[in-house]
DNA sequence: TTTTCGT
DNA sequence: GACGAAAAA
């Protein structure tokens, strides 16, 4: 999640999404109307679609989701080049307050608002108020700073190694894949997302402890190395945390899945976002569902059949005949 | 059991 | 968009 997508290159309307998607984000987190957000979605969504400018409220009306108000925003827009109800929200105080207690980690719009009405409106005053945060708001809001920097790509090669050695001195057959944008070539992640999985698992396994067992004893070694330095959350599938090897502190998730459902997962989670949609789109085109988990082939009544048996990413694409492309093409 | 947050 | 984990209710 490194990398800016493409700018305004090939949307002639890039300008009327932006206020619309910054409209939208306003009244989900600030007015926590999900409604209104959803509405401004879904008309940034057509504009983006369209082809061609877009030269008049009248002209936008046309398309799905624009109505009456965000056509006369497209002529204020237009005649005035800017939008008096952008400039509102950008001075706005709640405003303000709510972007910013919402970046660290752990607040959402709807703490953020409840710590705003009762008077915290900085950094400062969360500093002040521990006793009111969670865990893991008090985890984020220790590491604050650490957690908006960049992660360079040799930094995570250094804790792959790491974990691989402790992992492997475990138990040499455990599978381990580093996903994300780590995986298809970043340069920097936001992030540290480490797939794991062991033979012993498996989707027919019916004892939920036994992944439990597998992923306690790896975070628990990874903590007595002094490689994980805090917990934010950890259960029977997903451990989400800290680590740290030098002078910045980085969010690490650790998971583990069914051995038979690894492929599936290492796809899913090395994304792009946008390429999983496309591949997952070309699956359902071609008569299959593909998710997370696994890739099922559609019976004609519009029912998934059995999960397929897959080998290798490799064999998701040749199933559902799209050409393969390594991690690194998947950028898109 | 439902809501919140993150992914 | 679904889902795991934590917290609230």
């Amino acid at each position: 999640m490194s990398k800016r997508k493409a700018p305004s290159s090939d949307n002639p309307n890039h300008d009327f999404c932006e206020f619309l998607i910054e409209i939208g984000e306003y009244e989900r987190n600030v007015n926590r109307n999900i409604h209104k957000y959803n509405a401004y979605r879904k008309a940034a969504s057509s504009l983006a679609a369209h082809p061609t400018r877009i030269t008049s409220g009248k002209e936008a009306k046309k398309l799905e989701g624009v109505g009456q108000k965000i056509a006369e925003k497209i002529d204020e827009f237009i005649n005035t080049g800017k939008l008096r109800k952008i400039d509102k929200i950008r001075e706005d105080d709640t405003s303000n307050v709510i972007s910013l207690l919402t970046r660290v980690s752990g607040i959402g719009p709807a703490k953020a608002q409840e710590f705003f009405h009762s008077g915290i409106n900085s950094i400062e005053e969360l500093e002040k108020n521990k006793s009111k945060l969670s865990h893991h708001q008090l985890i984020g809001l220790k590491y604050f700073k650490d957690f908006e920097e960049k992660i360079p790509r040799s930094e995570i090669e250094e804790i792959e190694k790491l974990v691989r050695g402790y992992v492997s001195s475990l138990d040499n057959s455990y599978l381990i894949t580093i996903c994300g944008s780590y995986r298809r070539g970043k340069a920097e992640s936001g992030d540290i997302d480490v797939l794991i999985t062991h033979p012993s698992f498996t989707s027919s396994t019916t004892d939920k402890d036994v992944s439990t067992r597998h992923l306690k004893k790896i975070v628990a070694l990874l903590e007595k190395n002094k490689l994980i330095t805090d917990t934010i959350s950890l259960g029977g599938v997903k451990f989400m945390g800290v680590c740290r090897i030098k002078d910045i502190a980085r969010r690490l998730d650790i998971r583990i899945t069914p051995h038979d459902q690894y492929h599936c997962a290492t796809l899913y989670f090395t994304g792009s976002d946008i390429f999983n949609k496309e591949m997952r789109a070309h699956a359902l085109q071609n008569g299959f569902t593909l998710n997370e988990y696994c890739l099922r082939r559609m019976g004609s009544t519009g029912v998934p059949g059995e999960p397929l048996p897959v080998s290798s990413e490799e064999d998701i694409f040749d199933y559902i005949n799209y050409p393969y492309k390594t991690p690194t093409e998947r950028n898109l």
